[in-house]
RNA sequence: GCCCCCAUCGUCUAGUGGCCUAGGACACCACCCUUUCAAGGUGGCGGCACGGGUUCGAAUCCCGUUGGGGGUGCCA
């Protein structure tokens, strides 16, 4: 149990006798047999895409869990019957599937759904009425709107704690908050002081008898014998309420976890509405998983050896070994599509041939040849940022082909920026010349045959590509133009050439 | 308004009182290499929010200010 603590707070140990705080603050919390197995939740609602955000945080009880010998629970919070969406449920499950938290690995547990758990939810609620610790109120929303404004407060201010009321119909059950002060200790801040009297008397059942969220959620987590509940920060203003539950359910709380929201660019919260946060949509847009999976934990956290290797790129299996709450920044991180594209630049240069060549293949149009495809893939690898890049590098290998094909289509820009020499247009001349008489059609031929022209015109290789480049795929960038050549062939390219030569000279 | 959290290059971070003239990554710039673009290599730009303490010594500890964020629902 010694070794494990140390595994699971390690430094913050250490930090928290340093610091002057309880030194029993992580510890004191967990009953053992829960720390030596520790049971972590991920509990998303189904309003909507999965989140990014949500992946991030699912990713760290997926990585502690695991390396923990624990559990991981899905717990879908259903329990909000006008924005829940069943079909957002089957999303959250492929979504986590597809960042590698797999339903058949034998720590994943669920997915439970919050709202087959009602009823204990309303008992426990009924327990809670009849020791005291919450009672009934007749005030409609209004009704507390109206008088904390006639009291200058905001909020309610308590007014049913002692009238004694009944349950009825339309009166929601709130939850008495003791006087004093709450403390949480939490994995990630240390500890957090909440004077109670600043938290008013929250509800537990809605007026219809439905539970709330905070119910809910404590109820859940106490039945699953959650240990560890790692979440984002936006939950740590409801953490002293679902506290002061667990204490009044007659339970030790949990390890609380709350990690720093991911923001925008305005540094505001990641929103659904404004930005893009949907993770299906990021696959959809050619990044891997492997790469979005790095990205988000290293948001907010460094794996050791980083800084020596030079690389934030790591393993999910580094990840697992050595990722730790207590070394989570503390600051909102902001989610840099760019530096995820430059880890994703990476994930597809290091993919394994085949693997690549698969999922490359797999972004290509219906009609398009996989085997000329598999030919010039080797040499896109390296300067894709996403697999989506891939229709658009080698297009120019599908095009119509022979004479009666429409005519080629020329970025304008390049081919002015290619036909501006004076040379350029004998240079094509010459080495249509020369790949008319080649005697083998390969790449190196291909190449040596305009080193022979260009030495002629006394410029460099570099230059005497740029017209043929353009005249064979239309654009000035590309992958290697000489095995471009060679995968698209004599007859084709010749009748490129030849093409451009003729718009050269109109 | 009130409660809570936070504060190191543009961004993500390393840093737990002397190894800091503050390190790395992404981005950006330059050069090298080069078959364009990439990749790779080398170098550069750029930061401890501010003000007070404590200390022989502070990015690191304390206080305050400012700034940012989260919450403040019969949402989750």
């Amino acid at each position: 149990m010694q070794s494990l603590q140390r595994q699971i707070f390690g430094q913050r140990w250490r930090k928290v006798v340093q610091h002057g705080r309880s030194a029993t603050a992580a510890t004191d919390s967990v009953e053992d047999e829960m720390t030596s197995h520790p049971r972590f939740r991920f509990a998303p609602s189904p309003t909507g895409f999965f989140h990014v955000g949500g992946a991030r945080t699912a990713l760290m009880n997926w990585a502690l869990a695991r390396r923990l010998e624990g559990t991981f629970v899905l717990r879908i919070e259903d329990t909000d019957e006008a924005r829940n969406q069943p079909e957002w449920i089957q999303g959250i499950i492929d979504a986590l599937a597809w960042i590698g938290i797999d339903e058949s690995d034998p720590h994943f547990e669920g997915p439970h759904f919050q709202s087959a758990n009602a009823e204990a939810h309303v008992a426990a609620a009924h327990r809670l009425f009849e020791s005291g610790a919450a009672y009934y109120c007749d005030l409609t929303g209004q009704e507390v709107q109206d008088r904390a404004k006639e009291l200058g407060i905001t909020g309610y201010d308590g007014y049913s704690r002692d009238r004694g009321l009944e349950a009825g119909p339309g009166r929601v059950l709130r939850f008495r908050v003791p006087e004093g002060r709450t403390i949480v200790q939490d994995l990630v801040r240390g500890d957090v002081d909440f004077d109670n009297g600043t938290i008013e008397d929250f509800v537990l059942l809605r007026g219809n008898g439905a539970p709330m969220f905070l119910l809910a959620n404590v109820v859940d987590d106490l039945e699953m014998a959650i240990s560890h509940v790692v979440r984002a920060e936006e939950h740590l203003p409801n953490t002293p309420k679902q506290q002061m539950l667990w204490d009044a359910l007659g339970h030790a709380p949990p390890v609380w976890a709350h990690v720093p929201v991911l923001v925008n660019e305005q540094r505001k919260k990641l929103s659904k509405r404004r930005d893009k946060v949907a993770l299906e949509q990021y696959r959809d847009d050619g990044i891997l998983a492997d790469a979005m999976v790095n990205y988000l934990m290293t948001l907010g956290w460094t794996p050791p050896g980083a800084e020596e290797a030079g690389s934030e790129i790591v393993t999910w299996g580094q990840i697992e070994a050595d990722f730790a709450l207590e070394d989570v920044n503390l600051s909102p991180a902001f989610f840099d599509v760019k530096k995820l594209t430059a880890f994703n630049k990476q994930y597809i240069k290091n993919m394994d041939p085949a693997e690549y060549l698969a999922a490359a293949s797999a972004q290509l149009p219906p009609g398009w040849d996989r085997e000329s495809f598999a030919a010039i893939a080797p040499h896109i690898q390296e300067r894709l940022e996403r697999l989506t890049d891939v229709p658009g590098a080698v297009d120019f290998l599908f095009w119509p082909q022979g004479d009666d094909s429409d005519p080629i289509d020329y970025d304008e820009a390049s081919w002015t920026k290619a036909t501006d020499p004076e040379w350029s247009g004998p240079l094509l001349s010459d080495v249509i010349d020369a790949y008319d008489a080649l005697a083998s059609w390969d790449h190196e031929s291909l190449k040596a045959a305009i080193e022979e022209v260009m030495v002629r015109f006394e410029v460099k290789l570099g230059k005497a590509q740029t017209l043929p480049r353009v005249a064979v795929t239309g654009r000035t960038v590309g992958p290697p133009l000489f095995e471009s050549f060679e995968v698209l062939g004599r007859d084709e390219t010749l009748r490129r050439l030849r093409a451009a030569l003729g718009r050269l000279g109109s």
